[in-house]
DNA sequence: TCAAGTTGTAATATGATATATTATAAGTGT
DNA sequence: ACACTTATAATATATCATATTACAACTTGA
């Protein structure tokens, strides 16, 4: 069980859109850089700019980044795109049952323990920035053309 | 996307025999107090016993604890559950396209993070015995009792 | 103004996978 | 020997992520 590609979808697309400035980026660039259907595309892409991470205009041609990178992390993007949000990150089985003594209290006893699984997973990811891997990237680039 | 309910049905079931440490537990019972088919049950079981977690033998009625809970992590079971053991917590989208610079080098500018996180998460994972979360139960249980 | 191209979505199909179910083998213990 | 259990294979069902088809709404340049 994985979290949804959407994510990388999604810090693709933002990559790609920084990375080609000068340029008009369209949805179908990006279907064709990510290899993804360009509808799936302009879905994460709707969810990133009603979180406020990306403008576009219907109509109007290209994509672009709505504030720094630097102001963009892992956590905002992983919140804008996945669809669930407010179950957690563990899928408790459904129905316990409630006439014995476990089945009754395994969830609440084991709940705050999830949770704080789950806090410490999304403080990590609030520590990366979109423009660090902007610069990752770049560097990479750069020492392809050095060889 | 959430983690397989394997985990927590897993937890359920070792707080369960421990619980019922005088009597034998079988997964018949397992099965009613997760509220979970029993074939399931009995595969959790099995991926538990394959990691040292439990002790059964095949006829032979009950279920066992293989060692002292304080010695059993959540890391342990989620390990010991997670059937697709090698695939990383983050699903990255298949065949980003070669021929885009970005497309081409994203996957290896973000592995680092993604496994940062992943790691971020075992960790937390392993601090976290099962003899805390009998603790709390049984706690609960007594509160229960007193009222 | 109109035509080509784009964003935005709805509706549906496909595929993958987690859980449920059925069936049966193999062992235990009274 | 019989009732019960663990173990597991094979299949069915359900859910959900991604792909696809279709079309509406909008922009922009000719």
């Amino acid at each position: 069980m994985q979290i949804t590609s959407r994510f990388t979808i999604a810090v693709h697309s933002i990559i790609l859109i920084a990375y080609n400035q000068d340029m008009k980026v369209t949805s179908k660039l990006i279907a064709g850089s990510t290899n993804v259907n360009p509808v799936i595309v302009r879905g994460v892409l709707s969810q990133l700019k009603e979180a406020g991470i990306v403008n576009s205009r219907q109509g109007a041609t290209g994509i672009t980044i709505a504030k720094p990178l630097s102001e963009i992390t892992f956590y905002d993007v992983y919140k804008a795109v996945d669809s669930v949000k407010d179950e957690g990150l563990f899928h408790f089985h459904e129905n316990p049952n409630p006439d014995c003594p476990v089945g009754r209290n395994i969830h609440s006893a084991m709940d705050g323990r999830l949770n704080q699984i789950q806090t410490s997973m999304e403080n990590e990811m609030k520590q990366i920035r979109l423009s660090d891997i902007v610069g990752d990237v770049q560097s990479i680039i750069e020492s392809e053309q050095n060889s």
